[in-house]
DNA sequence: GATATAAGGTCTCTAAATGAGACTATGTCA
DNA sequence: TGACATAGTCTCATTTAGAGACCTTATATC
């Protein structure tokens, strides 16, 4: 037995220990943090101000396919889980810069392993998808 | 200067990187994995059978509040992306096993550095949520 | 002087995704 | 005979997301 668990095997133990929350996604961390940044924008606005702040036009520069609609959406819900600053200069008109918190930015070290995962697996995913399609 | 690139300012990094991809989400890895399980369920499932194989009742039973329609078409799009297995035993009723495939486990270990932010972090997000509500 | 553009959004309308729950087939158990 | 279980599918109502017009004030252009 290796005294370290496989990392599979330690999820399913993690899983089995959300339980306790009753699957109640308010409290327990996991769904709520999967609630609120496992949405198609989140993940990309955080790593578009990885780089640096960014106003909100240069964010929808940055992120091309996102409606305003949901920019401001998003941008709200990240602000109010403290994960960006809001800076508003009240000049005409007005201009408002966006940037990570430290605890925005301590987010960056696990998005980045999920991030290379994704890289690295990439073509093993769209083969697997090619060959379901054949079976199909 | 450290040699080792702050994890935010990788973050960004890859960010502009993906502009190479013209923001195509099918050809991006990052954009097209987010798309996968960057969901409400995914995740939850994968964690769910990281503890070994399940049959659909049973998922449905550790994922409670998931309903059948949105389990059969997760489980659908998991196994068309190559991360589960769907085995079916021909008896009457069928019998259906669920379970990780070697690619599947291999987004464990990503999924885990995730999960344990989201446990070490979540009293930070839940305080700013509090501030923002006091503050409106 | 009229028009265009920029900022950072909001508002409305439509389209897509999701959730709730009824319904299916077949067999075992009481 | 009726109830229950399996692994789903199907329909309908609700929720969420996307597209795009519109707002305010100021500066630049024609």
């Amino acid at each position: 037995m290796a005294q370290q668990l496989e990392p599979h095997r330690a999820l399913g133990e993690k899983f089995e220990s959300w339980m306790q929350f009753d699957f109640d996604a308010t409290r327990c961390p996991v769904r709520n943090l999967l609630d609120h940044i496992g949405d198609r924008w989140s993940i990309l606005i955080l790593s578009a101000l990885a780089g640096g702040p960014k106003r909100f036009s240069a964010l929808a520069r940055a992120v091309p396919d996102i409606s305003k609609r949901m920019l401001t959406q998003t941008l709200r819900r990240l602000q109010s889980d403290g994960f960006i600053d809001r800076d508003v200069q009240p000049t005409v008109p007005p201009q408002v810069t966006y940037s990570l918190t430290p605890l925005g930015k301590s987010l960056a070290a696990p998005l980045l392993t999920l991030i290379d995962w994704a890289e690295t697996n990439f073509a093993s995913v769209v083969e697997a998808r090619q060959k379901m399609a054949e079976a199909a």
